[in-house]
DNA sequence: CCGACAGTTCGGTGCCGGCCTAACCGACCG
DNA sequence: CGGTCGGTTAGGCCGGCACCGAACTGTCGG
């Protein structure tokens, strides 16, 4: 355990996410879809050969998962712990300033702000909002970690929601937004929660990215009507 | 904000790590102590100059701090919130199964596990019962992030224990610690035990390494006997 | 002053890795 | 079956960068 192959290590680590190429396609996989080889090709402006080494790179370094399915190559984060991994490193990492001119690159910048999908559950004001209601209404319990109080999964259960097969992933996990800096609810109640909003209609995507748009039904989580005007345009 | 760019930043950002050389560097530097080009170009195993190049890369990347002092480069990590970053990397990065097989390598990572320190604070079984220690008596508010009760401001006076020039930074913040896999205290809380703990003597340094070898006197943190001999040869 | 020592600058070398084009394989589709 | 399309393989190019030795700057101690 000498600090020089620690070294090795971390660093054979951080190589995977040190090329802007590969980087750009762990942030655009960061929505939980699967993407087809060629997509990412376009979306990171590198010929098609490049990118099937770069996946090759990738996988064989656990940090994405494939699917091939006839002549197409989908892939994916690895799972879970993967996307909250490379989310982590995102929130860490040190932002530039950022400059925002022209006006649609604003109101883009600021509709991902409010509400966005984080992998598979909820981010942005909406997430963190969430957080905070649920934790008002003795729904989690932050005591040791972080887990759903009886009170919590009897809201669910009225909610309708269930959790399905979720191997081995704890119930509730929090993760830190990119954008508001305090955490919000990921694990597998995050990820139902998220569907189940999705589902019925609370929030729709905003195509081309992963902003969502915001209805008035995000009451039923219990959310004030000040904190929804919050979150619409 | 494409997912482009955003993946130049990240990836410069990994770039840093992504060497083993400067891996190794950074991971020295979690000890917490400003170490010579000198001293880190023989740790690292490579020639003066291309510690130096190294090492401009990573003060010019903000991720080490320098001080010059007469014909010594003395450097350290840039400050508290770096350290965490680094920690947390290498928290999360896959490890690979170790194999220790010397003995002696064997009674190394033994105590490293038991009790070190983790940049300015105390880490491994030390730092995880000294944290599960403080929450059941109350010291320590884990319902919104984690703070300090009035109680806990109150122990750290009776231990005559004074916080001193924290410049923005959290009294108290949990860190996730690398072997036990359950947070630690960190923050300014955690470094004023941490050095509390070596002047009273309750804790000593192994030579070569950030191990520490834990005296009975650190009942006086308020743990059980049981607790303590765990943490003994 | 004159060595000894810490660190840097400079030039040069070698290699690795990211990228491309061209050619190929295999799946789907009329 | 022939065309189209997604993906891979092969080969070659180029740039960057990690490294070193040698020479230089600057500091400290006699």
């Amino acid at each position: 355990m000498s600090t020089q192959t620690e070294g090795q290590e971390l660093a054979s680590w951080a190589r995977m996410l040190a090329d802007a190429t590969r980087a750009t396609v762990c942030l655009a996989l960061l929505d939980g879809r699967a993407w087809t080889a060629t997509e990412l090709a376009r979306l990171a402006k590198v010929s098609r050969p490049t990118i099937s080494e770069h996946l090759n790179l990738l996988v064989d370094g656990g940090l994405l998962r494939e699917v091939r399915q006839g002549r197409h190559r989908y892939v994916q984060l690895a799972g879970p712990d993967t996307a909250e991994l490379i989310e982590g490193l995102a929130a860490l990492a040190p932002r530039r300033t950022e400059v925002a001119n022209s006006l649609s690159a604003v109101s883009k910048r600021d509709a991902f702000a409010r509400a966005r999908t984080c992998y598979d559950h909820l981010a942005g004001k909406l997430g963190v909002a969430l957080a905070d209601a649920m934790t008002e209404r003795g729904l989690l319990d932050w005591s040791d970690g972080i887990t759903l109080t009886p009170e919590g999964s009897a809201w669910l259960d009225d909610l309708g929601i269930v959790l399905e097969g979720r191997n081995g992933r704890p119930a509730v996990r929090s993760c830190l937004d990119v954008t508001e800096r305090r955490p919000h609810i990921a694990g597998a109640v995050g990820a139902a929660l998220c569907s189940h909003a999705l589902r019925e209609g609370w929030v729709t995507h905003i195509p081309g990215g992963r902003a969502l748009k915001v209805t008035g039904s995000v009451r039923e989580f219990g959310l004030g009507v000040g904190v929804i005007r919050e979150l619409q345009p």
